[in-house]
DNA sequence: TTAGTATTAAGACCAGGTTACAAACTGCTT
DNA sequence: AAGCAGTTTGTAACCTGGTCTTAATACTAA
């Protein structure tokens, strides 16, 4: 059961992709091979340790995971005119593309506009009622995009908000939300 | 600015919540007090160390995040017949809502029913080009959305989707995607 | 055989804890 | 003022999962 050095880093990998909570002492007794190799190659591979990686993950997710349920908004708030407009910047990384294409997969550029248009309202209980959106452009990971939402009408609570998305002065997506103001807890139409 | 122990507890659960990853040593700063006394807070209120508090976090929002973001299914696809039809069925739950209605957020809608589209088309690099989507009913923790969709119609690649969500066969959101499947990697319009 | 690389082992050190225990400060009664 | 309880603080020893350094051993190719 002896690997070759290089097939034994490529193992560690795998390892680690699979589980990235293994110890030095776990991973070594998969590969068959001493603690202090496994630390050997996780210094060749540039792996950082057990609790540095654990620490990563749990920032990254925990941010992400905040941002993407826990909190109102999806992208970082840079300016807001309530009842006006408003600006979001989402940056793209790897986590938020499909796999296959390497393209930022739609429900973060609806998420993006979505909380943005809500954001804008900042009614007790504003709720999207409806929405229409256009994808122009692919986005990949390292983008930033910049979302800017108007403010079209106001009737009686219910806002037609203009959102657009641009990656450096490019167009990527265009929406229009429909969000309904609601004010008691009674009302209908909570997206 | 001394707080009683109650209040002094209450501050630290606080801090811990906006951000898990503090010390003993920076509670202890912020909170103006010892090392020594966070620890037993701490025990008091069963609240795990850094580590401990990290990997927890990691490991479950890591699993999470791989089922939002590294899967190319939000909600778990239940029935599939390729170019015509797909059903997916979404459970609800705290995290997903918002803190204030508590009823689910849009975009976990226009996941659902995004992702959906995409399996139907199930091309090489299916990309959503624009969509219209519309909220009924609020939703709830507990809920299972089941999302059916139906082509409507193909034209050279170009998919018109129509995707139903319902909580017990009362609607909740009714959308269209547009769908372009793209075979080379030139095409425009990746969602 | 021997040089050079790969592996392992051994020792000291660190962060961020743990446990156990002692000391000090508080508020309050007697 | 003395005594006591509860709260807070400090100290020392130990743990995990590492770090970094040095040294010894094993393996392999010339």
């Amino acid at each position: 059961m002896k690997l070759s050095r290089q097939k034994r880093r490529e193992a560690l990998q795998q390892k680690l992709a699979e589980d990235p909570f293994l110890t030095d002492h776990q991973l070594a007794e998969a590969l068959g091979v001493s603690v202090a190799t496994v630390r050997l190659d996780r210094m060749a591979l540039a792996i950082p340790e057990l609790r540095v990686r654990a620490k990563t993950i749990a920032a990254s997710t925990y941010s992400r995971m905040k941002a993407l349920t826990g909190e109102e908004i999806v992208g970082d708030l840079v300016e807001l005119n309530l009842g006006q407009n408003g600006t979001s910047v989402l940056e793209v990384d790897e986590q938020m593309v499909f796999a296959r294409t390497g393209t930022l997969r739609g429900h973060f550029f609806f998420a993006q506009g979505n909380s943005l248009a809500l954001a804008v309202v900042n009614s007790e209980y504003a709720s999207t009622k409806s929405s229409d959106i256009s994808f122009f452009r692919e986005v990949r990971p390292g983008d930033r995009v910049v979302a800017k939402a108007q403010v079209i009408s106001v009737e009686n609570g219910n806002y037609r908000i203009s959102v657009e998305g641009r990656v450096q002065d490019e167009i990527v997506f265009q929406g229009k939300y429909f969000v309904m103001a609601v004010d008691d807890r009674g009302g209908i139409g909570r997206g």
